[in-house]
DNA sequence: TGATTTGTTTAGGTGTGCCTAAATAAACTC
DNA sequence: GAGTTTATTTAGGCACACCTAAACAAATCA
């Protein structure tokens, strides 16, 4: 065993930028991961130095970047804790989609497995009627909402929204 | 309006632990605060200098530290999204209690504002009855795992908690 | 092919958040 | 009240993740 040595969010954030353009042009190029990610050229650098040492990323100057089998393995659980926490926000909780989004990305490199683990569960099991009663229970929140709304309409008490 | 300036998850955990502190010692010293947050001393007065310049501790060198209000409304925040989480992974996603905790520390820096609100609003709502149905959604899910881990002896397939 | 544009890397610098070792202040103890 | 112990701060350093400016490589085009 070649060491589980945790990384970094932001090195997560490059694996996980690398696995998509990968996917949608069929090769990375430090250009992309700039444009992503937001960051400057030299900071993409540095990260692909950093990626190469610990034999995440196949990296040569100037050459397009690959994933290595290790660094695929860590985009995929990253991504793969992405999408679940973005449906489960969308599904369950009902948040709208941009938000859902961001959510996710500010979560994904915290979220821990058996949380995950038990929101793809629990994201199955809503979609599933529930056996014993046999209401739909994503419909039933929606109602739930829709009458707190309509209720709250008098004490107007929110909170704020400042940093986040 | 003095600004509402973003702060770090790190000095985020620092005003935290000076509330839980004080609550329970009423007053807050740096030995405390190094042992909540497993930190050296150093790094607990550098962070208190920080936020002395931020106006958000009471600092004087030697002196116990107490909270100032915009200090407080902060700390009083991430503890109403450590809480929120918490309850949350409790109560909807049935995650043992350390577990729970575990999470809402990494968590509570990261998760936004919108979906807090709705974890509390779902958690309220599964308190409740299902009106239309009359079941107890919590037992219904608490049901839903039993079936799942009968159904899952033959196919073990667990996804590796390795770095979480 | 030589000149220009575009992409990428190197050089050097910044802020944050941590550390250890050493200095200093405050609190105890004899 | 002098000496020791404990708490806290200062000094100095390190790793990480970013940045701008400048150098350099590759691609484009005239």
């Amino acid at each position: 065993m070649t060491k589980p040595k945790k990384i970094s969010a932001s090195l997560e954030d490059y694996l996980e930028a690398i696995y998509l353009i990968t996917r949608k042009n069929g090769e990375a190029r430090s250009k992309e991961i700039m444009k992503q990610l937001r960051v400057s050229g030299p900071s993409v650098t540095e990260a692909l130095q950093v990626l190469a040492e610990k034999k995440m990323v196949n990296y040569q100057p100037y050459e397009p970047i690959t994933l290595a089998p290790k660094g695929k393995k860590v985009a995929e659980g990253v991504l793969y804790r992405h999408e679940t926490l973005r449906d489960f926000f969308i599904e369950v909780l009902g948040v709208d989609r941009k938000a859902a989004e961001k959510g996710a990305c500010r979560m994904e490199h915290v979220a821990t497995s058996n949380i995950i683990e038990r929101m793809v569960k629990y994201t199955d099991y809503l979609k599933n009627e529930c056996k014993r009663c046999g209401c739909n229970k994503v419909h039933c929140f929606a109602e739930y909402l829709q009458d707190q709304k309509k209720k709250s309409r008098t004490s107007a008490e929110e909170v704020s929204d400042d940093e986040l």
